[in-house]
DNA sequence: CACAATTAAGTTGTGCACAACTTACCGCAG
DNA sequence: CTGCGGTAAGTTGTGCACAACTTAATTGTG
């Protein structure tokens, strides 16, 4: 008869793990700056180029309106952003960066240095890791 | 100056949306058992051996007892496990399978095999992966 | 033009994570 | 024997994820 499966071999278990310890490492630093992890990521979106509908964000992020809309509300709350609603599309919200947010890029920039002084891993280790994981991201995407 | 670091380049990113993927691709199966991804993981290390105490379900998961006592009364209503108050120690809540849980490890078999098939890597490159990620794992739970 | 299908965002409810705290119990030093 | 430090489990509060649903605006088709 066949064992039950081990949790000691599980991919998606290393996954879970590793990904909490990942974000657990970033808290402190995120803590700083008043950030959650996943408000750091639509910040990180934001940099990159704004203004940006809920909608674009979510593709971007993996994440839907019932995760961000709360989320986006919060970083509102925290002056780092601005949610106004287009005038072209009444359904769309556009999210602006506020001067406040779009400042705190510059403390922003040292945490990922963060993540790479703790792993333990050479760069080519973790470039290597974080292409192996967006491979596996796709096929998983594209399975469902 | 530098430029904002940019979300497609962030390990930390890449193991956030990889560990959702996959929590995603068990979900429907799971959904079968009655089950959460969380929920399976507990099942999967008191069926490799039990009652454990909620420190050491913790211990293996990286859970506290924050997490797990509720998880654990969940899975306490839908007839899995027992919780008993150790007499030798009273501190200590033994986590037991009922015969259900014990009987539900047969239908998990066949689970992480779908994460393989989905996966789109070869054997050999999720057993890489899993080694790197174990790694990765340990090296930022040491610099904590 | 009318109106059904689609789409963007938000809401509600459940279940993790995790910090901070509480409660109850053990074991040991005096 | 008496506390007292430490420990196991549970509780409370916040913030994601995600499913299911609602609301309101737009688009496509006859």
């Amino acid at each position: 008869m066949t064992e039950a499966p081990r949790l000691d071999r599980q991919v998606c278990f290393a996954l879970y793990s590793a990904s909490r310890a990942a974000t657990a490492v970033y808290r402190p630093v995120l803590d700083e700056l008043g950030l959650t992890y996943p408000q750091y990521l639509v910040m990180l979106v934001l940099w990159e180029s704004e203004p940006r509908g809920v909608k674009e964000l979510g593709g971007e992020l993996g994440l839907d309106s019932g995760t961000l809309s709360p989320l986006l509300k919060r970083l509102e709350a925290l002056g780092l952003v601005e949610r106004r609603r287009s005038v072209e599309d009444e359904r769309r919200v556009a999210i602006h960066l506020t001067a406040a947010g779009r400042s705190l890029s510059g403390p922003a920039r040292a945490i990922p240095q963060r993540l790479a002084d703790a792993a333990g891993l050479s760069l080519d280790e973790l470039e290597q890791l974080r292409t192996t994981l967006g491979k596996l991201t796709a096929a998983l995407h594209g399975s469902l």
